[in-house]
DNA sequence: TTGGTTGCAAAAAGTTTGCATCGTG
DNA sequence: CACGATGCAAACTTTTTGCAACCAA
């Protein structure tokens, strides 16, 4: 967790860098293999490490979907989610909708503090390879 | 996946039975925890392939929720599910929603298929341990 | 009888952790 | 210089799979 302070060593600063430059929400193998080759002798513990230190800090998000990997947003703002049925992959959606008759119903409810409302469908890649 | 005949084995049968006697959404480990006190011999293996059987038959549900484990509903009906953020167990919640302008505004999409509303609160029990 | 199913064990996939060493602040 | 972070490897959790024996239809 936060119980002292985050140092920036370039492991970490690469992390985040790159997490940044993508519009997909990568794995933590798929960021680890994305920074390998600015940090070829950086390991796949460390990138667990960051991801979850970096999230814990509300630096990144780690993503609250369906699918057997976590995921990473390095897109902090307010936005929806697309997940392929097929291969996983999540791109995003920016829409607004009007939510406040599930917002009015549930979260008075002393069981409920939040809803997460996810799309599905198939990737572009996906729907290629049909 | 359902190429042949499914045949009712008595391993089957007690996973089915078992599955649709509980209200919280069992893990495949839960599952064969609970089913091995009627069937001691039965294997994990043959639980996870029973429940990847019966969900792809459509006879129960494989939850569509976030967690690192899968868990399986024996209640096919319409309903929403509540995730502990604590523990990840799940329970029911029977409202009804509207969701038209969702609907409206995303499923003519051709890379949206449908979503997913999932809420997520404390479960009664990890209320307590606070 | 036959082809789906089982138990077992090994393997795969994803994630976490212990420890000596390193390097940021 | 202290303490957080790293690399490495081992361990752990969850799920899948190969195979010979088994059994429901």
């Amino acid at each position: 967790m936060l119980s002292g302070q985050l140092k920036l060593t370039k492991q970490r600063k690469v992390i985040l860098e790159e997490l940044r430059k993508l519009k997909t929400h990568p794995s933590a193998d798929e960021i680890y293999h994305i920074v390998r080759e600015r940090l070829p002798r950086i390991s796949l513990g460390t990138v667990y490490r960051n991801l979850e230190i970096l999230s814990d800090a509300g630096v990144i998000l780690k993503l609250d979907t369906a699918g057997s990997q976590k995921r990473f947003d390095g897109d902090t703002s307010r936005h929806y989610h697309i997940r392929c049925t097929q291969c996983g992959s999540i791109r995003d959606l920016h829409v607004e909708f009007d939510l406040s008759a599930v917002e009015e119903k549930t979260l008075p409810m002393k069981n409920i503090s939040g809803f997460h409302l996810e799309f599905y469908g198939l990737c572009e890649s996906c729907q290629e390879k049909i």
